[in-house]
DNA sequence: ACCTCTTTTAGACATTGTCTAAAATTATTA
DNA sequence: TAATAATTTTAGACAATGTCTAAAAGAGGT
């Protein structure tokens, strides 16, 4: 599985092992995961990791355009997204779904002063799942 | 400054003391803060005053759409709002500030099954402000 | 090898939010 | 009014999410 080398290659970020393994969980799991998801995660493989290196990896690989960072009320998801989507979070079981409809974003890049970096957006309400009483 | 009573009774909420306070505190800073600005500027003055009960009674008066929430990367903000507008949030100082451009947020009440109870735009980046070295 | 720069680690600390049982308050009924 | 029922608040533990720092480990260039 040599794709989370060339993503980070592409972007010049060094690839190392606990990068590689981060960018590897996003890759399999396609859950929209929280940072701490994460985290707990590669615990399971490596329990050396820090928290810290997570948060900072995925944080550089947002800043460098190859992670997506999904905001809902309760934490900022990551994703690995190859064509733009929405998203569409639940307030009850916090799942977060991929939304394909095509409502456009308004594309600005500075308003009132402020340089905009991101911009999306947040829907809240209750899933198909939970509204047909959860599993 | 409109009496916190006479909004808490039009929507059939017991007026309590605490509900009092709460709602004053949003209509006297108008900040954007978190549930907990909140709770430590209510402390000050009524040390009593419980976190949950703060918690609680933000999250009634949302449901009862007398506050906005506005959803932030790191807190959900209240917002008392008189006419609708958008919210920016800049990553460095954490403020958010009142955007008035009207660009329209798609009127939906269910997407893919699920139930849309809010939708709203995150926008992130870096305020004039803090583009201005800060302060 | 040596030096420098980058990256990771460990763990304390901070912030944000949830939960629960008991107490206090308010409303309702007898 | 007194007793009872329902609502609201409290205190504080707990949980989840995120930041920070100094020291150690690793990688690259000379």
């Amino acid at each position: 599985m040599k794709k989370a080398v060339e993503i980070l290659n592409k972007s010049n970020i060094r690839p190392t092992l606990q990068r590689i393994n981060i960018l590897n969980v996003i890759l399999k799991y396609k859950n929209h995961m929280s940072a701490e998801d994460i985290y707990k995660i590669l615990q399971r493989e490596t329990p050396t990791i820090s928290r810290a290196t997570v948060y900072n990896t995925l944080n550089l690989l947002s800043k460098n355009g190859i992670l997506a960072e999904v905001i809902t009320p309760d934490s900022v998801r990551y994703d690995y997204v190859e064509k733009f989507h929405h998203h569409f979070y639940c307030e009850k079981c916090k799942k977060v779904y991929d939304i394909h409809d095509e409502f456009s974003v308004p594309n600005i890049k500075k308003i009132d002063g402020h340089i905009v970096k991101n911009i999306q957006y947040c829907i809240v309400g209750i899933c198909k799942n939970c509204l047909n009483g959860g599993e």
